[in-house]
DNA sequence: CCTACCGATCGGTAGG
DNA sequence: CCTACCGATCGGTAGG
């Protein structure tokens, strides 16, 4: 067992994580973090700038991972329609493994400040583009059907990050097996061909 | 013109479901949503209970809409995917033209108190539970694949309730355009044949 | 990291 | 529907 050595910033930021994604951030206040690492709420302070500090901290490490463990992937040369599936089942890799800050960064991001939700809608965009690019590139070479990349692209992130909503570590389906039903079934969608 | 007669509590609920929208429930105050209506704050007591009984009165009439709208299709006896492209018509009909309640609904709703979350968590499943069974009708009368219906069933409605949040009523794309691209998106998914 | 505190704001109420 | 107010809590700071 690897024993992991959390510095006191990051047991702040990952009890507040576990905060924001219970109760939300504005309905989370410092005392409540502190309170989680038995500290008194004054005593945050030693160690964060602000409570938008630790939000934007918990926020930037959950794109880093979207962006490290999908970002390569989009690069490869391969098929587009092998590409995709890897691509969808990392993105739903970092969705279950990273399931408290995932939902904090895709639902609390707009408590950020006006530069930093722009700077992060910025990083959004262009992993959405990875996205649109890796269906375009199949829709071009005929891997897949004529369909819009830039609707298919969200909705197939809008019901990839849906799954941070309700999946369980105990549940009935490991994270494993949700990829790969997931990307069956838009690969499905992408690369039959239409129906009436 | 129909010219629409809004009480003040209808008044009030709309001021409250735009800010609610933008800001968040728990970022909202009471003095901002009578600010909206160039009213004191305290005098929004003289028609609602509580701040949470007007995110009640939104959430609720939201859920209605979707209930009314879609739940009678959800009953015919048509074929499955006849049945179900117009249930997905019909909820992203809901979704853009009450797109300020629809966005509230989905997102602020655990803001509600216990018992008032729990009764919405049983409607909610209700309402999953007629696309489960449509999807799965499907399954057995071999018009879709052999998929499972309830992860398709939400596949589905988290692509769908995305397009709460990023329809625009001045976009490229009409509400109508985009439940067609959706719809034949996700009948294609269900009624191909698997491939590889 | 604690104690003690700051001004501001919160949801809500009394009385008119 | 307003004025004036309630106790509670907010994010954050000073000084140790």
């Amino acid at each position: 067992m690897a024993v992991t050595i959390e510095t006191r910033r990051q047991q702040i930021e990952n009890a507040a994580s576990a905060l924001f994604r219970e109760r939300g951030y504005a309905a989370t206040s410092v005392r409540d973090i502190a309170q989680a690492l038995n500290l008194q709420g004054g005593s945050l302070y030693a160690h964060v700038a602000s409570k938008e500090d630790v939000l934007w901290s918990i926020v930037s490490r959950a794109a880093d991972r979207f962006q490290a463990d999908v970002g390569p992937l989009a690069q490869w040369d391969t098929p587009a329609p092998a590409r995709l599936r890897q691509m969808i089942t990392a993105h739903v890799a970092v969705v279950t493994s990273e399931q408290r800050d995932a939902v904090v960064f895709l639902h609390e991001w707009r408590f950020l400040s006006h530069d930093r939700r722009e700077q992060m809608a910025g990083r959004r965009d262009a992993y959405e583009a990875l996205f649109r690019k890796v269906i375009g590139d199949g829709v071009e070479s005929g891997d897949f059907a004529r369909i819009d990349p830039r609707m298919s692209a969200m909705a197939i992130l809008s019901s990839l990050n849906g799954i941070a909503s309700w999946y369980r570590r105990d549940g009935e389906l490991s994270a494993e097996q949700i990829s790969e039903r997931y990307a069956a079934f838009f690969l499905r969608a992408l690369a039959c061909a239409p129906t009436a």
